[in-house]
RNA sequence: GGCCCCGUGGUCAAGUGGUUAAGACACUGCCCUUUCACGGCAGUUACAUGGGUUCGAACCCCGUCGGGGUCACCA
């Protein structure tokens, strides 16, 4: 019990799940699990300017949709709650007041407009520990006034502080560049810096799993705990998450680089599977192995902490696309159906031979929301450009289309047996009477029957679809258009 | 700007002193009795740079350059 690995995931409830958040909160998760250890959820919402309501339901189900389920948390409770920081506020009072009493802190009262003309002053520079040595007096006569205050920390004035990362090593700064840090603010709420450190020891936790972004506060945090004479955690930075600019630079991911929440992706039909998969791999690689396909489960398996990298990682989408695609042909096809449901209008779905349709789909999409254009056309010929009947491979013009297309109409109007087999003998038969290539007269079929370059399936399998009259009529369409 | 971190192909990424420097995505070509896709095969593209250390360096050391992060009563 005592040794058990205990992560947690502790995100602020601004608004939406980042898919760098959910990688944190993936890795959190499978750094315990793979330890038969316990996940923790934790709220981190002390900033109440930036609060935003329902955010708090938006994290407990993206983490429910992606499988990572909570041990402790808001919902399930558990002996170290409550798992909301704004509820935990007499905890921290308490054991900032402490550090207060043990000389390891102090109350500044220095107000906004100081601290802003400092900050002018020296840039960069951080707190010039203007109440660090008040007297006792002036303090207490302070406090008694109703005088604002903050509890920052007393920061060593000399030396270097050293912490050990899993990830990246031994990291060690100069204490000069620290700065007392405020531990508690003027409203009483406390600090991140703060309230994560004291929740993290009472909570048990023994990996701290975040992004790297951290890498440069975290001595400050390091020497909370030995403020406090607690063991210092074991900490696991993990490489940024970047998104790639036009111009070819890289910077943090965030929304100027498409859809970077989960629900966004999600939206966009990339399957959850497909995502957690795929983000476990951005900044993680499994040892001995070349496979990149894994469950939820198997990555339990198989995930170690020395598997992570250090470099910051790019999003690709490409790749994101290529992940869910092997997902969605994994899927039986009533799964499929059913996943598909969201992407189809009430029309479409109505139509008998929906399933057919999507089960030409299924083996060549990316994500789900490209079943839309798959399947309109299906309903409504697009209004396309004869441009699309040139083909170099298959060396068709526009001339040679409109001639392919009359002489198959004529043998396509007398066929009875309406069926892929059979049209596809008949038109390859066509094609050996003109003396073309099969492909060519495919080529026209396809395009005067779809309107479309990229089609789910092949001109017959098309036309078996679309059943006699409407290919009929669409070839007609075409034969005018060409002419 | 100070401090911290990072630097293998366009992207992800193996690699921990001796390798023909894996693999995946993307890209290109070919094949798969029909485009695209799926599948198969083949191919182009990389150790930022300059010095060391060593018989030998992608791997170790130092500098340079480049990129990123961080310096809040935000997390």
């Amino acid at each position: 019990m005592d040794n058990m690995t205990v992560t947690r995931f502790a995100p602020s409830p601004t608004g939406y799940m980042h898919i760098g958040n959910l990688r944190t909160a993936l890795y959190a998760w499978l750094i315990a699990k793979a330890d038969g250890g316990k996940f923790i959820l934790r709220i981190e919402d002390t900033d109440r300017q930036r609060l935003v309501e329902g955010s708090v339901k938006v994290i407990l189900e993206t983490l429910k949709t992606a499988g990572l389920t909570v041990d402790e948390g808001p919902e399930q409770g558990g002996p170290n709650g409550p798992y909301i920081q704004s509820e935990r506020l007499p905890i921290y009072k308490e054991y900032a007041e402490k550090l207060v009493s043990d000389g390891k802190a102090y109350y500044c009262f220095c107000d906004k407009e100081r601290l802003e003309s400092l900050h002018e002053q020296q840039a960069g520079g951080g707190y010039d520990g203007h109440c660090r040595d008040l007297p006792e007096e002036e303090v207490r006569a302070k406090l008694a006034a109703g005088i604002p205050y903050v509890i920052r920390q007393k920061m060593p004035l000399t030396g270097r502080t050293t912490y050990t990362d899993m990830v990246f090593g031994d990291i060690a700064v100069d204490n000069k560049e620290l700065t007392d840090q405020i531990l508690l603010k003027a409203d009483n709420y406390p600090t991140y810096n703060f309230a994560h450190v004291v929740d993290d020891y009472l909570m048990g936790v023994t990996h701290v799993v975040r992004g790297s972004e951290y890498l440069s506060s975290t001595p400050k945090y390091a020497l909370l705990y030995d403020a406090f004479g607690w063991p210092r955690p074991n900490y696991v930075h993990l490489p940024l998450l970047m998104g790639m600019n036009e111009d070819g630079t890289v910077s943090k991911l965030s929304k100027r680089h498409g859809a970077v929440s989960f629900q966004d992706l999600c939206g966009m039909g990339y399957l959850p599977e497909a995502i957690v998969n795929y983000i476990a791999f951005l900044g993680w690689s499994p040892k001995d192995t070349n496979k990149e396909l894994f469950t939820l489960n198997e990555l339990q398996e198989i995930f170690s902490i020395d598997g992570i990298n250090k470099s910051p990682a790019v999003f690709d989408y490409n790749k994101l696309l290529w992940f869910n695609g092997e997902y969605i042909r994994m899927l039986s096809p009533e799964e499929f159906a059913r996943r598909a449901e969201g992407f189809l209008t009430e029309e479409e779905k109505a139509f008998p031979k929906i399933g057919k349709i999507l089960s030409l789909i299924q083996p060549r999409i990316g994500a789900l929301a490209d079943i839309r254009e798959a399947v309109s056309f299906f309903f409504e010929l697009p209004d396309y450009d004869t441009d699309l009947y040139i083909n170099k491979k298959n060396k068709t013009t526009t001339e040679s289309c409109l001639k392919i297309l009359t002489e198959v109409r004529k043998t396509l109007e007398s066929l009875e047996d309406w069926n892929n087999d059979a049209l596809y003998a008949v038109l390859k038969d066509k094609a050996a009477e003109m003396d073309i290539k099969a492909g060519a007269v495919m080529w026209a079929v396809r395009v005067a029957v779809s309107g479309l370059a990229v089609t789910p399936g092949g001109a017959t399998e098309l036309m078996e679809v679309l059943g006699k009259d409407t290919s009929l009529k669409r070839i007609d369409a075409g034969i005018g258009k060409l002419q």
